[in-house]
DNA sequence: AATAAAACCTACTTTGTCAATAGGTTTAAT
DNA sequence: ATTAAACCTATTGACAAAGTAGGTTTTATT
């Protein structure tokens, strides 16, 4: 399940790669535009800025633009910036321990379910996104 | 992100189709085996049950049945059965309503992901699950 | 130098769901 | 009559998601 956190994150890099003429982008007009709680942005943000996908300017004229080109960009790493790890089932986060792993008939289902769902993140774009729009 | 409750679903019906002999097993020696508290178990085959994917029979000498052939269970019913919507995002779930629908350029992405979940999911059967071990 | 406008930071609250527990009731075989 | 099983209802505790509130720092402009 994809929270609302990462589909708003993916949503202001849409915004913001569709809006980008070079300039820097105020987070009160993404919020505006998106129909989103600005404070609520704000802690999407500053993820997606420490992770350097976002080049934030404080102060009058400031705001965020990409570091990037869109193409740079896949779904996946934005999701995974934002929500933390993506994995479909809590037996495959990082420090599971499950003394039944090794006789575990489902675990490679969810194997197999993370590949997918992986792969097909990862194979798209900001760029294949808004390419049709500008 | 799929829950306990369907992950330990998952464990049941399998555990059930490998030790069928066609009489009916009791959930205490299920618990024991899978190694998961048997009052938690027994919500999870509550909805098993009334879905008929599994026959119950009470009293002495009870215990849990498949209904169908093991070919006859898809990964993705049972967790359908069991958890609800498999959706991977609220957007998609069935009373949602939102005004950018028409306009929301993350739409498509997200029913592309729920394709590709669902194709998984359904793919796969119990049957194909335990051919190896009978 | 003063002011305004923007990002940035810290803490809190509310809500809801997951995971599990507890204790009792009904049904069926012996 | 007794025992063993499924079945039913209610409750709890923990945790995270979603959002809110209020203040601090930086930068450009006047």
């Amino acid at each position: 399940m994809i929270s609302t956190r990462g589909r708003y994150a993916l949503r202001v890099m849409i915004d913001i790669a569709e809006h980008s003429d070079g300039s820097f982008i105020r987070l009160d007009e993404i919020a505006k535009r998106q129909e989103i709680s600005e404070k609520y942005l704000e802690s999407i943000v500053v993820a997606l800025t420490r992770a350097n996908f976002l080049l934030g300017l404080r102060g009058k004229g400031g705001g965020y633009k990409l570091t990037r080109l869109p193409s740079q960009y896949t779904v996946k790493s934005i999701l995974e910036v934002t929500e933390g790890s993506l994995v479909s089932v809590a037996c495959l986060k990082d420090g599971a321990t499950c003394s039944r792993k090794s006789i575990c008939k489902t675990l490679p289902i969810w194997e197999g379910l993370n590949k997918v769902v992986f792969d097909y993140l990862e194979g798209i774009t900001l760029h294949d996104i808004i390419k049709d729009k500008r």
